[in-house]
Order: structure tokens, then C-alpha cells, then sequence
DNA sequence: TTCTATGCAAAATCTTTGCAATTAG
DNA sequence: CTAATTGCAAAGATTTTGCATAGAA
């Protein structure tokens, strides 16, 4: 999926949900569209100023995630930071996950199939009506590790 | 792993690291022992007081169970519900993993050999010296999702 | 005695809410 | 015109820190 589309998904669900186009949600798509991996409200706010000279209030910036979040358009990632991290979610691309340095704090995405197919199988025979899992792999990036 | 024995193991950590026995962090370690899952920094508050009748302040709380992360003794769990959670660490003991209910907030363990076994091959063919994994499922629980 | 452990209160963060002004439809 | 959007400031909630006292070795 293209960033472009994404942002189209997103505001066509916005539309039928009955929600109206505000320009700082208009931001926030358009810098997660163009992301590779999880953001935290800080970083969406630091880089609508930065990259889009567009200044959205931090309370619109949760306000926004948390409402894209109840419509499937971004998922919540917890990396074990203390702050919670923000993705757009497309069906159609890889489904990832992440890794963590606990040295330096970076954060990067990896997917791998045969991890899918055991959580897939594992969700049928667990007591929860699974909808989304989260994985998250800590350790220490090559430059922490000196190698 | 008795629960007794790992706290007898937990005493001699920190011995070994120059620490001085406290009351605090004993009540703590004889809560912890004795947990089957992960608790907050609030539930463990409250539960002193209500299970061991000791009362210990929030900040030892914290500082107790840094301590303890630090020397490899708690887990912190990222559950999704913004409170981090902690639990004994066994090494003796099947490592696991928790399912989360998005309607009541209920946290339940869970472990899997074929996903272990998925992780371990994952983590010898990612840029990231892996220290440990975390995997949580969330969904809705038998009674949430009217089963 | 000396260094750790602990409680209390204040501070620091992150996140949410109330309210008024603005804007889309 | 009506309802959604947004910013600002204040409030909440969780976690951390400073400091003084109590306690272990």
C-alpha cells in the first residue's frame, strides 16, 4: 500500500464514521503515512513541526491517535520505554514487529513468517478471543554491542 | 523453582551485590514469590497491606522493584493498559507469556514451546543481540466476549 | 559507625479533560 | 446552523527524586 492510500483509507473510514477533516488529523496522517516504523506522541508532535511546519497541540495528537486507533487505521506498540509508540496498519503490507535496544532506545521493525504461524495456530487454543498481538524482541543494537 | 527458594536465591543476589536486608523489599519478594502473574506498582502496594498487613511506600515500591529488574530477579511486562507490571523471574521455571483482556483488563499467562522455539530461531538471524522477548496477545476474555 | 533502606513530600512525565473558539458540511 | 475539530490550560495518573530518619552489618 502507498502512503497516499493509506491516507485515503483513512480519511474515507473518518467520512463514514461521521468525522469531519480538520487539518491537524490531515498532518498526523500524512506523517505516519510516511513512516517506517512506531512514533510516540513527542515524536509525532516534534516532527509535524519539523517536517510539515505544521504545529498540532499535544492533546490533538492523542486525541487523533487514540481515535485511529478505534478505527483499525494505527496500532499501539509498547516497547518497554515507558511511552507507548504509534504505527499506521495496512492489511495489506507485512505484518512486523520489534526490536528494541535497551542501550541506546532504537527502535526497528522485523517480520518473520514462521513466528506469524505460530501465534496463529497458538490464538486458537488459548482462552481469548485474540485480536492483535505484540512482540517485542530487547537486546542490544550492533553499535551498543560493539560489533 | 519453590517459592521460598527463590526468594532464599533473590537474598543471596543481593547480598552478593552489597545490599543490606530491609523490610520492604522482603515483604515485596514474599508478595512476588507467591504471584502466578504479573502485578503493577499499585497492586502490589495494595496487596502488602491487605495480604501481609505491611505497608510500604510507593516510592520503595519502585525502587524495590527496579532493584530487582536490575539484577535479573522481576520481569517488567508491557501489557497495553499504560502500567507496567512485574514478576519473579525463574529460571528454572517454563518461561511465559500473557494474554490480555481489552474489555476488563485481565492478564493471564500462557506459554508455548513452538513459539519459544520460533523466537530462538528469530533471534539468531536479527541485527540485535537478544536478551529477552516479550509476547502478549489481546483479545477478549470468555466473559467479556459472552462465550 | 558507616552505608543501605525507607518514608514522605515534592517534582517530573506522560496522558486526559474542560472549555471556548474555530471550522467543515 | 449544527456538530466536529482544535488549542490552551488545568487536572489526573504514574513514576522518580531529594532529603531526613531508621536500620543492618
Amino acid at each position: 500500500m502507498t502512503s497516499a492510500s493509506w491516507i485515503e483509507q483513512a480519511e474515507a473510514k473518518l467520512a463514514d464514521a461521521g468525522r469531519k477533516r480538520g487539518g491537524a488529523r490531515h498532518a498526523v496522517l500524512e506523517l505516519l503515512a510516511g513512516q517506517r516504523c512506531a512514533l510516540t506522541a513527542t515524536e509525532i508532535e516534534d516532527a509535524l513541526r519539523a517536517d510539515l511546519a505544521r504545529r498540532v497541540s499535544r492533546a490533538s495528537v492523542y486525541r487523533i491517535v487514540d481515535e485511529l486507533e478505534d478505527l483499525g487505521l494505527v496500532q499501539r506498540v509498547e516497547t518497554g520505554q515507558a511511552m507507548v509508540r504509534y504505527e499506521r496498519v495496512c492489511e495489506q503490507d507485512e505484518h512486523h514487529h520489534h526490536l528494541v535496544c535497551d542501550d541506546c532506545g532504537l527502535v526497528m521493525p522485523f517480520s518473520d513468517p514462521a513466528l506469524e504461524q505460530a501465534i496463529s495456530s497458538l490464538s486458537r487454543r488459548v482462552p481469548l478471543a485474540v485480536s492483535e498481538h505484540e512482540i517485542v524482541l530487547h537486546g542490544s543494537c550492533r553499535d551498543c554491542s560493539g560489533e
